[in-house]
DNA sequence: ACCTGAACACCGTTCAAGT
DNA sequence: ACCTGAACACCGTTCAAGT
């Protein structure tokens, strides 16, 4: 009797699978963040306990590695099939990788160590294959290029989102801005006579430069041949 | 009496000072890696408890940044004076810089977010943009370049110094072998491709190709004018 | 002003024991 | 094979109280 009023309270526990924990994992950081995804967290609110989640889970880098590769399947592909210059396709698709990034803090610190395998992962860097092939780009050089661009873009993420969103962060660029403005003339002449162009200029410009430098960069560079 | 005793068998505990702190964070460090500087037994290599370093230190993010200021001493800034070529003496103090970081993994990863300001960090700085003025690179323009270039770096860094020194991070790179070489030549052809070409290549001939785009880009790039 | 003990609120991971 | 309770070995940070 209580058994049965119990199942019909709330509904049967479901069984635990790598599936249905990520998806989990993906809910609990939306609602507060990748920080918080931890494994004590995730097992509340699965109603078990931690070390239930060993059975499906290597570790915390591999469960944050999996929220990783799912996100990514946000990330809008479409630009590589379009028309249009290569070159403004190439930063779109970028920019929206960049963008999802963005949204999660944590997210994008997690992606430079643990990098995700799965389809969407795969999806993104063909996508980029693609339209570096529509710019001539030659393949060899095209695959070390693609490493180079996501490489990019996900330190950039790192950096930025972790300074936008951590609140006590913003007093580190506080910190730098003072710095430069404080450099001695005779020591950092060079700083000194750049301070402001040091600081200056949007996140959004700084990054646009980024990406045209990167892009011009692999047009002209040859890559040596594979040994 | 046994005040006196006491005193002759260990001196005399030295004051508590942001100097010495930091001093002691980095001698752990280099026992133990930056992973087991934390605050508690860093009190405990200083006989004294967490809480007195909050006195110095405004959290674990400002000594992580200090200790990498500190780090960056290290950094060979010789060929910034020298003669030669300057895309040359660029990569070299760049090289020295990531040796740095190298050396220490997880200093790159805080190096990421906490961006040093003391003198050592500014130092670095007017080096490149010495060595960028001697490359006929527009001031404004190698402003932006020198936080390009140490971007790439702390990025390069902080994802080769993980997965090289943490053995459990080995197996990612494995993962994605994986990933690569099973990738299915009808969902992702050009993957299938180039798989070779993906995973090929050292390490150090990755790099070296980065530098290059890198600074070609650069060279090629103009900057819009500040805003 | 500086220093501290103690507490609060957490972590990841393992392992023997159960089903 | 899967799941779990309990334990081990840690964390950062705050704060009232002392000197």
């Amino acid at each position: 009797m209580t058994q049965v009023r119990s199942r019909r309270e709330r509904p049967a526990k479901p069984a635990l699978s790598r599936p249905g924990i990520v998806t989990a994992a993906v809910a609990l950081m939306r609602a507060e963040g990748l920080e918080r995804v931890t494994m004590r967290r995730l097992a509340d609110q699965l109603d078990t306990g931690p070390a239930s989640l060993y059975v499906y889970v290597r570790d915390t880098a591999d469960l944050h590695a999996a929220v990783l590769e799912e996100m990514l399947g946000q990330v809008d592909l479409a630009p590589a099939h379009g028309g249009g210059d290569w070159r403004e396709r190439l930063t779109a698709v970028l920019r929206s990788y960049l963008g999802v990034l963005f949204e999660h803090p944590g997210l994008a610190r997690s992606a430079l160590v643990a990098r995700p395998t799965g389809p969407n992962a795969l999806a993104l860097i063909e996508s980029l294959l693609v339209i570096l092939e529509d710019g001539d780009v030659p393949g060899p050089r095209a695959a070390w290029a693609v490493d180079l661009l996501l490489h990019f873009a996900t330190a950039t993420a790192a950096e930025q989102s972790t300074r936008t969103n951590d609140p006590a962060m913003g007093q580190q660029d506080e910190d730098m801005a003072v710095a430069l403005r404080s450099a001695s003339p005779a020591a950092y002449p060079r700083i000194s006579a750049l301070q402001d162009e040091l600081l200056a200029g949007p996140g959004a410009d700084r990054l646009a430069w980024g990406f045209a430098v990167l892009i011009d960069g692999i047009v002209h560079t040859g890559r040596p041949p594979a040994t």
